[in-house]
DNA sequence: CCTGAAACGCCTCCGTT
DNA sequence: AACGGAGGCGTTTCAGG
């Protein structure tokens, strides 16, 4: 099982910052040779931890219909089928689910159908009450702090330890505990994939 | 005042997907020249679209205190003050704030103490009620879509026309309709950071 | 506002410690 | 794991349309 040093962090921490610093630049702030940060980074999406590069657009400078938060309180265990329907919406941008089944999204609607477009996206027998508030701030200041890597196994929910496996799938890596895990994981993911 | 082709559009699109792709591997996807690419970008900046280039982590790999959903209730018009408290504190990721001072934000808090930490980071004269829940899920699909570029002036609210002026205070790119806005927003700017 | 060519810098591959 | 060098690609600058 892999770790994240400091110098990973201080990686991290830069990229965050600006993701298209050179890699001789980040090599140059961290005490390492380009080739060195270029086998970390690489290493570090192998690992998950980065997901992509990608670029914080401001929102409030565009106008692309209304921004509205979407709050909904679901009924026991609904929370992670109504993570998945907003989630799936292409208006929405994020999704916050709790452990109490409540969900938060940001979404991006027609001026006058917000209602209806939330309405369509939910199942509205596993939703308690549901509220949709226009949004007018935001902010995001993204940093690693001290994590360490602890990755969960998708399967059954224990960390994953030395012995743990990993596979992309559809450009997202997923953790795994052990071989029989990861085949049944992957196993339902494929037949749900050809039911699509 | 600049305007958002649908050049500009697709390269935010492929910059949002991978901010690391060469100037000519964008030229190449968007039928230009690399140089006409990086002029593009660079007016995207100054134009205050792109805030910074930056990386998706993957949280729930790492293990770092507690992630909580922070839903923040507060009296009537204390919502800025609210907005501005939360993303002060280095705990916190994001911030949400709705017209009806409702800001919700996610935050990674020591274990022991997601209350008290909360607390100690608000007024609580301004808060109607909060509450906090365990995270356990989220997703980020960043989009641009069909978006115009439409700035609010940040001293009186106006949509900023042709004769609008900007200003990059700090890194952050502020829009203005007029010089008496802008100039009486850098005075009231100067002022507090001269307090602090 | 864009293109094209040229100089420069950076990234990657690979052999080595 | 990380370094160092060589080859090749990417970026930037500048003149020109």
């Amino acid at each position: 099982m892999d770790e994240l040093d400091e110098t990973d962090r201080e990686i991290l921490d830069i990229l965050l910052s600006d993701s298209r610093r050179s890699y001789s630049a980040i090599a140059d702030a961290v005490g390492l040779s380009p080739p060195a940060v270029s086998d970390r980074i690489e290493r570090l999406q192998e690992m998950g931890v980065i997901r992509r590069f990608t670029v914080d657009i401001d929102r409030s400078v565009l106008a692309q219909g209304v921004p509205v938060l979407v709050t909904v309180t679901g009924v026991s265990g609904a929370g992670p089928d109504i993570e998945a329907s907003l989630a799936a919406a292409e208006e929405t941008e994020h999704v916050f689910r709790t452990v109490d089944d409540t969900v938060v999204a940001t979404m991006t609607v027609r001026a006058t159908s917000a209602g209806e477009t939330v309405r369509d996206r939910l199942d509205l027998d596993a939703v308690r009450e549901y509220e949709i508030r226009l949004l007018d701030g935001r902010d995001w200041q993204p940093q690693v702090g001290d994590a360490t890597f602890a990755p969960e196994c998708v399967e059954c929910g224990n960390t994953v330890t030395e012995e743990g496996e990993r596979e992309r799938i559809d450009g997202e890596v997923y953790h795994f505990c052990c071989a029989s895990c990861k085949s049944a994981f992957v196993d339902q993911y494929e037949r749900l994939s050809e039911e699509a």
